[in-house]
DNA sequence: TCCTATAGTTTGTCCGACAATCGCCATCGG
DNA sequence: CCGATGGCGATTGTCGGACAAACTATAGGA
């Protein structure tokens, strides 16, 4: 007959993780708000009673994780994490795990549509200002691949800010951050990528405008399928994400 | 008239930082492959020429990444990053940015019905079978709504894994994070919700089964419309996604 | 052959130290 | 009066060394 467990599995973990913990759970549950100065490294030595390095492998934990950042004079603050950086991390884990761009062209056919509707049925006006921001500067460098690319991806990152869905913004941003590099592959190798491509940037504003959830939805659809066609002409959707993509990623990350 | 800037602003980044950044970059690319060994850190600390401490601060970055691990004795590997893992700092990240129940519901709208179109389209055999296990032990537990709970969320999680679309398998699972906790208090609060939620497994997976779209995506709207119902008898879905939700991607994250 | 005791490695933590940098403040010159 | 300059304390990044606990491996004993 097994004997009764007298005591509990004790929690054993190393003390800087402890330290991360221990200063997640206030960031989490709010008691430190987004701005506010975490103690000086000095200053959590004496709160923690545990040795500096053990401090710092901890701050390394947080600062990776998005929870705190050092502002210009590098002292500690709590802070919201960035979209883009979490993103940029589940970029790369797609890449480890060798998806493929068929994958990415389904679930982004998915995401992209379903930013589009809400940015048809919520988009302010402030968003409509951004966009047709973005759309002149597009239209300004649309013989230039590497500019017109980038503003391609930012284009989509402001159609899913105007969604006012915030899951949604997020769910989209890893594979988006994948397809920027190729974006501008493709705009170079086809000469009429580039029109095509501001000519569907514009009809979705238009569509977002009219509040026109049909035209919305098919221009997003014609142009993914756009993206589709030209990237079938260089390579095959079947073909893992390459790992020079990860150049990209990481200099997104370190912004 | 503003001089022309005659130099670049450099990049002094600190030593722990470089240190990570080489043994990443050698991970990405492929050098190192997921599974090889890292040296241990007398080793990094002989090959990158710096102090212990310093290696030590860029190994904690690297494993918060999720890019290596220590196995049982601690020892240093390469590692695929775990979904769940970088998930739940999403989870957390839309906890703090304080996403409301509507935008969850909306974009898991979304995300989930492109998932059982995957599944319908490309489930295997193996798929089914682990569906199917799921159900059983679902039925068993009805009574539970911790453990109902936990079965439901296992279920999605199914289903993305046979559209066999890690991208949108990836992209749904912060949602769904946020989704789990609220299940078990809908389940409890609510009579009939454990039964009704056992059913429409049972129908998603004959839609799967029978390759059957139409009543695939109309059993994942009612399912996640009977969520909504059963919220909003205990909460408004503007509500803000609450901090102690963070318990749930804590524990997660552990794993 | 299987088990155990011992030695060597590796990690987690600690201590103390120093240079570089940053914020602050007083001083100096126009 | 105002802006530039330089000193001073505080803080961070890095270093070297140290030690206990936990683990691996190896050799010796039943």
């Amino acid at each position: 007959m097994p004997l009764a467990p007298l005591f509990r599995p004790i929690d054993v973990a190393p003390a800087y993780q402890k330290v991360a913990d221990a200063i997640e759970r206030e960031i989490v549950n709010g008691r430190i708000k987004p701005g506010d100065p975490i103690g000086t490294e000095h200053e959590l030595v004496r709160q923690f009673g545990v040795n500096r390095s053990t401090i710092r492998e901890g701050i390394r934990v947080l600062e990776e994780g998005g929870l705190i950042r050092r502002d210009s004079s590098r002292r500690l603050h709590a802070c919201l994490p960035r979209y883009t950086k979490l993103a940029s991390r589940l970029s790369r884990a797609l890449v480890l795990h060798e998806v493929t761009f068929r994958e990415l062209y389904e679930a982004s056919m998915t995401l992209e549509v379903a930013s589009i509707e809400g940015a048809v049925e919520r988009a302010t006006e402030e968003n409509l200002a951004e966009l047709s921001d973005n759309l002149a500067r597009s239209e300004a460098v649309v013989g230039d691949p590497a500019m017109l690319a980038e503003c391609d991806a930012e284009f989509h990152v402001l159609v899913a800010k105007a969604s006012q869905n915030r899951v949604l913004q997020l769910a989209r941003e890893p594979a988006a951050q994948l397809f920027y590099p190729t974006t501008e592959m493709i705009v170079t190798g086809v000469v009429e990528g580039g029109p095509r491509l501001v000519a569907a940037h514009r009809h979705l504003i238009e569509a977002i405008r009219r509040r026109d959830r049909e035209a919305g939805v098919l221009w997003t659809r014609r142009h993914l399928q756009d993206w589709r066609r030209g990237f079938e002409k260089i390579a095959s959707l079947d073909r893992s994400v390459e790992h020079m993509y990860m150049e990209h990623a990481q200099a997104a990350r370190r912004r």
